[in-house]
DNA sequence: ATGAAAGCGCTAACAG
DNA sequence: CTGTTAGCGCTTTCAT
């Protein structure tokens, strides 16, 4: 027979109080007498008390809670775990949910949450539509979307500045004195795949280089980035450099190229660890992290004091990274 | 001014039913009328009802909740992701928090599960003790540690092989000649430090081999594992093959050996993505995830099922992924 | 400073 | 098959 799990009740009738004045202590409230006070904790102690955050939230109304989805949770998340951090500061609860990338699962998992009444949702958006979340947002739920906008509905948004990242990559290679720069990515129904992809085929046009067969957006696998490289290499005028639009395509050019990778001129959009262990240092797009996660923040705080200011997007810069030799094209 | 949240009365009302029709209806119980299903839904829809999941929970007992605690949420955890799926296939939502390696909110982080009562969790110990989970434990709480045993309170434990998986590098490395073999790992408070670290001194004795200055356990960083490194090198008979405890120290062993790193013979505790991407490949003792997160799913269940049934401790196997060159030692 | 009592939104007896 | 109603454990007026 397994003991009953003791409440406030419990507590109060073993310290010969009221709930409320338990209750009064377990929220803080100062003027609860010292006598009380000392009887109250030994009750809890006794007891092994500990109050129903379920009851209190419903009780409350707010939840003090934040949900995150992102597109797994067995992967590294560097925004996440500073969000996490601040949030904890703030007195607010995480949870995090993942969507694998997929809408479906997406969409359950914010709803999920919203049946436990977080007060607000940060979402890396999978789905074309969001429209699901409007009736929601009317309600006061608070959402930010990050790395990519939200599409059909009027969300607070922070992206990096990925058409910039990719101009600083120009930059740095034409002043290397490269033009046939190419360009392999994720796939552009991806909305930062689509970006960057769209600015290498603008800066080309820019310098008047053909784009034909230089920009391979696809889904990103060892065999599609294996034939995108193979036909950059049969190209009657072959690039002198390559950027990779995300860390995947980045790791599996490297294990593609092999050992010519050396000898290749790569700039990757992600800086990522190990990027130092591969056999050849490689220059990269570096996403500001750190900013990014505090506007998110800041901006849930902004939205949750006034529900009804426009909406904003917030775009932060990238960062090149420089690295391994810096060989001009001669 | 903002509209209220539809509450499960709303719902009711607007259809024209009982609370509790509406209630049958959301818990998908089969006896209700057709006509009043027809009309619930259109009022559910009409008012974008969503059931309020802290009431439900509160009403319930059950949370259908799974907590879990890993070390950080922002690093790869594949164990994790496996037990996501598979509780979701179960019918159970995860909550997860990350403790930093930090006993203190490793605490904070139980705690705040025990008092969203989750009817599980799932922990990856980090501190000496976990005493203060007995009383909640007592009260149903079911608790399955993993990667490390939980030292001063019984529960059902599942725990990699590690005094096996050295053997297994062991034999490996013997067969090709070697005899001097050299340990680089983690600090030996850690549970898993200590059981490589010691099993590599008992397999260095039974063959005779001294065990002097060839055992360095402790923090991993870039300065401890050069340091190491240095002993090593400076040995007056210097090891001819190296196990390293764990990923980043084979990440930091890799990192320091530089060039010299190809021509080193090196097994690393724990294979991981990127190993192929390093400038030489080499063998790993792999922890085998799949089945990890396996049992301790079935631990979960079982306990669930009988509460009172003696504690298990699982030792999964781990294997020998053979990669590189293997040259005998001549 | 403390207590009594009214709910928060929901589910589960219990009647009918 | 449906409705009525008593709580789940807590916070928060409203009195005192």
């Amino acid at each position: 027979m397994r003991a009953r799990r003791p409440t406030i009740v419990d507590v109060a009738r073993e310290a010969g109080v009221s709930v409320a004045t338990v209750s009064r202590l377990i929220n803080g409230d100062e003027k609860v007498n010292a006598d009380y006070t000392k009887r109250i904790r030994a009750a809890i102690d006794l007891l092994g008390y500990q109050p129903d955050e379920r009851a209190r939230q419903l009780r409350r109304g707010r939840t003090q809670t934040l949900g995150a989805t992102v597109r797994s949770i067995a992967e590294p998340h560097p925004v996440l775990r500073a969000v996490d951090g601040e949030a904890r500061a703030l007195g607010l609860s995480m949870i995090v949910m993942s969507t694998g990338d997929d809408p479906e699962r997406e969409r359950e998992a914010v709803m999920a949450m919203c049946r436990r009444r977080v007060d607000g949702i940060l979402i890396e958006p999978v789905a074309e539509s969001l429209a699901y979340l409007q009736p929601e947002i009317d309600l006061g739920l608070v959402v930010v979307a990050f790395d990519r906008p939200a599409g059909d509905v009027a969300l607070d948004t922070v992206l990096s500045d990925n058409r910039g990242g990719i101009r600083q990559a120009f930059d740095h290679l034409t002043a290397l004195g490269h033009r046939r720069i190419a360009y392999i990515g994720d796939d552009e129904r991806i909305y930062t795949g689509h970006e960057r992809a769209e600015a290498v085929r603008g800066h080309l046009r820019d310098l008047g280089e053909s784009v034909d067969g230089m920009v391979h957006a696809g889904p990103v696998h060892t065999e599609t980035v294996a034939a995108a490289l193979d036909v950059l290499h049969r190209l009657p005028v072959p690039p002198t450099a390559l950027i990779t639009g995300n860390a995947a395509t980045t790791l599996e050019a490297v294990r593609c190229l092999g050992t010519a990778f050396g000898s290749t001129t790569l700039v990757g959009f992600d800086d990522f660890a190990l990027v130092d262990l591969l056999p050849a240092a490689f220059t990269v797009i570096a996403q500001d992290e750190a900013r990014i996660s505090e506007t998110i923040l800041e901006l849930f705080r902004d939205r949750l004091a006034r529900p009804t200011a426009p909406v904003r997007t917030v775009v932060v810069p990238t960062a090149l990274i420089v690295r391994g030799r810096q060989e001009a094209l001669t």
